[in-house]
DNA sequence: AATAAATAATAGTATTACTATCATTTATAA
DNA sequence: TTATAAATGATAGTAATACTATTATTTATT
């Protein structure tokens, strides 16, 4: 039997739940897919409905328009990546090593066993990477943030930063460093994939460079 | 008499050159006070023209859509500031002080004599932080990229990696460095007065501290 | 004074991001 | 079972947007 995870969203980024019905669970799948392969900027509702076989009036009972929906799926993969942390460190009792793993979660390592069976993990990652901060670099990031909708990417931040207190409680800027690693992370991922010249990162084994790279960036901050 | 800055733009950015013309300067003038003050997304090439008093042909004759508009203002940002860095570090020998000055530069602590009037480099700045990755998170980087829309942007990444590696010969990743230090500066300084709660900055004295942090991750990551 | 180039004025088109309406199906409750 | 409500489907419509095209007018160059 498969575990499937349900990470909270906040409420008002949606109107219906998409969650408890098949048309919104079908929705949130092919949003992902659409999202992935034509780019934020050239999603449609209009696609979004035919790929499903619905109507775009029936994708506005769930979500009033795109960005929200962009901001949904992005906080959902914040959410689910801040239990993959919790859950793959809990018996790791080193913090180094606990820091090691986040290194390694985060440049997508992971056990994609709990993940719902309508949600692609490795779409949403190329999609947090491509589109991630398209979600908070708006005018309206501030009214966005007291709706909550950043809750989970600042939780997740805070998840990090309290590791990197553990690794050494001296450090001064455990949270600065967390959504750094985060985001570098992912700005390093698109970068090899899509200017590869801006970096030295030889072309082979992409992904176990860029942990690498933020291994040293991270370890040597906090001196350990 | 001041002196002008020519940044060197890639001809394919734009249909007619906007330096060599009174509407041209104007349709970059307007285009970074609009910018700045709606977002990208709410950038109109009509609301453009309105404020400069002219038509949207008018605009269209510059420039082919506004996402080239945004990458030229953008690069030309990028040429300034890898210039900004040659100019200011001249003098300087020691590859320490240099990589700090270039951080508070990034940082926005910069003589502003030498900027072309038509600039507000205030403006350009807060539009960085706000838009500067929009012009390479699209799905056409790679044609982008072969047009050589981001030269200035690879060559300022390249300048900073080349005052690493003075500091550091044995530095495994001075270009990855640099690329993190520049987009960090700018994702701190969104972060601090966007979603304050994510870091651990006091709200005094923000910009001093994105240069504290910096410094500390730059020079733990080299060794310095 | 002749010619070319740049700009202004105006109009038009396909697409988009929604909103509204009403009929039909599906789930729930008496 | 039937009554009621809720969710969905089908269709239409609108204001705004991102352009393109055309022609007239102004400005610069020869």
């Amino acid at each position: 039997m498969k575990l499937a995870v349900q990470i909270k969203m906040t409420k008002s980024l949606y109107l219906r739940d998409p969650e408890q019905s098949e048309l919104g669970r079908n929705i949130i799948k092919h949003s992902i897919q659409l999202i992935q392969k034509t780019g934020f900027e050239s999603f449609k509702f209009k696609k979004l409905a035919e790929s499903i076989g619905t109507t775009e009036a029936g994708i506005y009972r769930y979500f009033e328009n795109k960005h929200k929906l962009l901001v949904y799926i992005i906080s959902w993969y914040w959410g689910w990546l801040d239990f993959q942390i919790g859950y793959q460190t809990n018996n790791v009792k080193d913090p180094i090593s606990k820091l090691k793993l986040v290194i390694k979660i985060l440049t997508n390592n992971v056990n994609k066993d709990l993940i719902p069976s309508h949600v692609d993990e490795s779409l949403l990652h190329q999609i947090l990477i491509a589109e991630g901060s398209k979600s908070y670099l708006t005018k309206h990031v501030g009214e966005d943030n007291n709706q909550q909708y950043f809750k989970p990417y600042k939780d997740l931040c805070n998840s990090v930063g309290e590791i990197i207190k553990e690794c050494n409680t001296q450090y001064q800027f455990p949270h600065a460093l967390a959504s750094t690693l985060i985001e570098v992370a992912h700005l390093q991922n698109f970068f090899i994939h899509n200017l590869p010249t801006i970096t030295n990162f030889d072309q082979t084994k992409k992904e176990d460079q860029i942990i690498e790279f933020l291994n040293n960036l991270v370890f040597s901050s906090i001196k350990c």
